[in-house]
DNA sequence: CGACGCTACTCCGCATTGCAACG
DNA sequence: CCGTTGCAATGCGGAGTAGCGTC
């Protein structure tokens, strides 16, 4: 440990054999994931190469692009700051009265006050973590000395004010100030690399604010500290100008040249120093789309193994060695394939207590006899994952038998972890990971749902096709979002315009049978007498009425169905994108019906595929 | 470990909707 | 009276953000 020689010098060298490397030769990467075990692919992947964007640069296989150089030249304008606090002049009360504070403090109080209608108030570790950090702020000799003798409402309606004021303002000045802020962001938005303009993601540094972890997070409420230019390293290209550091008087804490990497800066999480905070290229650039190819290329590449795999794994359900890895490997592969589940890390104690397929606890896991398994654990973002199951006999058994003898606590696959599980599906494919799985699955389910229910009919109905499709993707995913607040008045706004239109459409039925009579119409609801009308004419106001209400009762039932479902995530992620642009070739759908702006862009690798792609 | 992918949330512009006034 | 227009409320979805996972 402690006779560590100065690595630094030691980067060098590596960055210079590096760049060497690359200039060498264009291509020193060997296609050693070519051997697909099917002609079918074979001919897939001419195909494309004929056509493809990237054919020429893309020979670096997934799996294999560690130590590759990703780029040659880097240019580019470094990180916007947020701009420095400006002092309102609003104080807090101190046992009523108003009080002093320094600037740096009072910027604390700030974050604190407009925090005030978040449900984090309620949370006492949150209040913990912000009065130790704040106090630490004031010193342990400021007159403050407890939370609850501070009163934050003073801030908290001049941030209301200030939210009003700026709703107030009419479009022409919020456009005059928009413009404003893309002519001093203008610059940060691109980067040059290799020679081609590209869109960076996220160029603007992250203000100061309170952590707001997701879930029961043991740091929610810490203060994030403001981030200056001496906390931030800069990648760029060698012979790029050093991007002028836009705080007067500061630099930056390190330039590197590392062409090996993708990210164009890098700061320290101020929550926890031991992440980074990265600097990279929009979704949009061909870096991007060129790594987001691979990886559906290498989910496709899955399809072929996938038979194999499965068997392989079938048979060690009941594998009983003395050592049960194997057994917990077969039924936690069969978990991820089957129900899509993450790969599961370990977690520190300092993070939110959450769960993947590794990380199973016994508890989260319930045996239904005679085959069912319910499955009830919180997931990546603290989003609960509740599913009941039909398994497998022998997956039935393996599990109970994983359960037995531990305590509630403790961990389902204890002879398992994500490197070993990682390590075993690599020697099933070259490159696959737990990951690969959900892409897969989500593929592949698109693919199938739209060609088996695609039918005839207006481009209408075949974007409802496709949303179905997305939905079932959504569900495998577990991709959810919470019930929008004014969720339950929508619902109930609903029902009463059911209501009213179905009464409308009684009175109606009663007018037709006197006005077929001859009689007059009965007086409506409100009282009021209607019109004589023609037969032929209340028929149409029935036709019209009832469509409304079919109208509504759809308008309903899919808001119900997609309240707590997000079909986003899969569509920016994990769907292959050449599904989708294949499908709107083949049924002349304007691909805009599926994909909006940023999609188009992000996905523009995909627009030229053969419309019988499959996937 | 460091680098990258994934994910839900917020905010805001804009289209849609419902309703009243109007011709 | 009925269809059109104008207007405000509503809500949808795109863009951006920052925190969470994987490998």
């Amino acid at each position: 440990m402690s006779t560590k020689p100065n690595h630094l010098s030691e980067k060098k060298p590596l960055a210079s054999k590096l760049q060497q490397n690359g200039s060498s030769t264009s291509n020193t990467n060997k296609m050693k994931t070519s051997v697909v075990p099917n002609k079918k692919a074979n001919m897939k992947n001419t195909k494309q190469m004929k056509k493809s964007k990237f054919s020429k640069s893309t020979k670096v296989q997934p799996g294999s692009t560690d130590g590759q150089r990703k780029w040659t030249t880097l240019v580019h304008s470094g990180v916007i700051f947020p701009p420095p606090y400006q002092p309102h002049g609003v104080k807090i009360l101190y046992k009523g009265k108003p009080i002093d504070l320094t600037p740096e403090q009072e910027e604390v109080a700030t974050m604190y006050a407009v925090m005030k209608d978040t449900d984090y108030m309620q949370k006492p570790k949150f209040l913990e973590n912000f009065w130790n950090d704040w106090r630490r702020i004031l010193g342990r000799n400021h007159v403050i000395q407890k939370l609850d003798d501070c009163d934050f409402t003073p801030i908290y309606e001049w941030h209301q004010q200030e939210k009003e004021k700026k709703k107030q303002m009419s479009t022409e000045e919020k456009k005059a100030i928009k413009e404003q802020k893309m002519q001093q962001e203008e610059k940060y938005m691109w980067a040059i690399v290799d020679g081609v303009k590209e869109k960076v993601g996220n160029f603007r540094v992250e203000p100061p604010g309170l952590f707001r972890g997701r879930g029961e997070h043991p740091k929610m409420g810490k203060l994030k500290r403001r981030i200056r230019p001496r906390d931030i390293t800069i990648n760029i290209g060698k012979d790029a100008p050093v991007p002028e550091c836009p705080i007067a008087g500061e630099s930056w804490k390190e330039i590197k040249h590392d062409s090996t990497v993708t990210w164009l800066a890098f700061w320290n999480d101020p929550i926890n120093p031991k992440e980074f905070k990265y600097v990279f290229l929009a979704a949009s650039s061909s870096l991007k789309g060129q790594s987001d190819k691979e990886k559906y290329e290498k989910a496709r590449m899955l399809k072929d193994y996938i038979h194999n795999i499965r068997a392989a794994y079938t048979k060690d359900f009941n594998n009983k060695d003395k050592d049960p890895t194997k057994r917990q490997i077969a039924v936690a592969t069969y978990l991820i394939d089957k129900l899509a589940l993450r790969a599961g890390n370990e977690k520190d104690e300092e993070e939110a207590d959450t769960v993947g397929c590794c990380t199973l606890k016994v508890s989260n896991v319930e045996c239904i006899p005679p085959n069912m398994i319910k499955f009830d654990f919180l997931g990546k973002d603290s989003i609960r994952y509740e599913n009941t199951v039909e398994v497998e006999l022998p997956v039935f058994k393996a599990i109970g038998q994983f359960q037995a003898g531990k305590g509630e606590n403790e961990l389902l696959f204890n002879a398992l972890d994500t490197s070993k599980l990682n390590a075993h599906l690599k020697e099933l494919m070259p490159g696959l990971t737990a990951k690969v799985f959900r892409t897969y699955n989500a593929s592949i389910t698109l693919d199938q749902q739209l060609y088996e229910e695609t039918e005839e009919g207006d481009v209408a109905e075949k974007v409802v096709v496709y949303q179905k499709a997305n939905k079932q993707v959504a569900i495998i995913c577990n991709h959810q979002r919470t019930v929008s607040k004014t969720h339950d008045s929508q619902i109930l706004r609903l029902t009463e315009r059911i209501e009213t239109a179905k009464q409308e459409l009684k009175e109606l039925k009663i007018d037709l049978e006197r006005a077929k009579k001859g009689k007059p119409p009965l007086k409506g609801a409100d009282g009021k007498q209607k019109r004589n009308l023609s037969p032929e004419a209340i028929e149409k106001k029935i036709a019209s009425a009832k469509q409304k209400i079919e109208k509504y009762e759809m308008d309903m039932t899919t808001k119900e169905d997609l309240k707590t479902v997000a079909l986003g995530t899969s569509k920016i992620n994990y769907l292959d994108p050449r599904i989708t642009v294949a499908w709107c070739k083949r049924h002349e759908v304007p691909i805009e019906k599926i994909f909006n702006k940023s999609l188009l862009a992000k996905f523009a690798w995909a627009m030229d595929v053969d419309p019988e792609f499959r996937f």
